[in-house]
DNA sequence: TTGTGTTTTATTGCCTCC
DNA sequence: GGAGGCAATAAAACACAA
């Protein structure tokens, strides 16, 4: 307990209870009682007019910090349901309803409100938290039917080959460059775009690689983004590093769109 | 019983508004 | 400039495991 300690502060009335050496409680300038003789838990003061009640102080001394009765508590619960901010009316009413200095009051609903804060803030964070998860779940799930409509795609491209070539062996000297197919002009750019993908990711497939070894090459790096975030979010980091930090994908999403 | 973590009550200092 | 609000913090009260 530190010495001279000021127990109400200047809004009490007056009436200032002091903390002073040796943990004897003081009012008015005379020693009251030892804080060793108020052991004994106690309401803080029931009504207003024991302020100034002599026998109030003999028997329910108020000893260091009290805690408030559920009855006050529930009283001010309510109220602060009703409107979580005190005009001095209101204040100066339920002080005197609740047997307590309007200063008590006015840091009840002041702590209240921090705490009603803290609690809004977990809802928030727990809001967005369940938004990111979908979303992130939302892309792994869009990441994976790409990758398996791109091995798709490629199975049936190399499925067409046949094709092709039989067109050469038709070769036709007066247009040695004959323009495609509509669907070979497509397939042809595609591939393209898979093979530029594929150097990119540092050859991973040479043109002989089946659809299998294709697509659990692909499933692999999408398990690969999502190990590394799981990760992220176990522990660790700050508190909203896991929300904000986007997955970073493997490739640029956007690299095997259409044209 | 005791050590430790959490909650509640209260203070302090700064800021804004009238 | 005073009143009231808020953030940060202290400290008492409480809960609970070992």
């Amino acid at each position: 307990m530190d010495s001279g300690r000021i127990f109400f502060d200047s809004s009490s009335n007056g009436n200032l209870l002091f903390l002073g050496n040796g943990d004897s409680i003081f009012r008015g300038g005379s020693r009251v009682m030892n804080m060793g003789e108020s052991s004994k838990r106690r309401p803080f003061f029931g009504t207003a007019e024991d302020l100034y009640d002599e026998e109030y102080y003999d028997e329910q001394l108020p000893e260091k910090k009290r805690r408030l009765t559920p009855d006050q508590v529930n009283l001010l619960e309510k109220s602060f349901e009703e409107e979580n901010k005190l005009e001095p009316e209101r204040k100066t009413e339920l002080a005197k309803k609740l047997g307590l200095q309007p200063r008590q009051v006015a840091i009840w609903f002041q702590n209240r409100r921090a705490r009603w804060k803290t609690k809004q803030l977990e809802r928030d964070y727990d809001h967005l938290k369940s938004s990111y998860d979908s979303l992130v779940s939302n892309y792994d799930s869009i990441i994976k039917e790409n990758n398996k409509l791109k091995a798709e795609l490629l199975f049936l491209t190399e499925k067409l080959q046949p094709k092709e070539s039989t067109q050469e062996e038709g070769f036709d000297i007066q247009n040695p460059n004959p323009t495609p197919a509509p669907y070979l002009q497509l397939i042809m750019k595609v591939e393209d775009r898979l093979s530029t993908g594929r150097q990119r990711r540092g050859q991973l497939l040479d043109s002989g690689d089946s659809y299998l070894e294709y697509q659990q090459g692909c499933m692999a790096s999408v398990e690969g983004v999502k190990s590394e975030e799981d990760e992220g979010s176990e522990e660790g980091g700050s508190y909203f590093s896991d929300v904000f930090a986007a997955p970073e994908p493997q490739e640029p999403v956007g690299w095997f769109m259409w044209p």
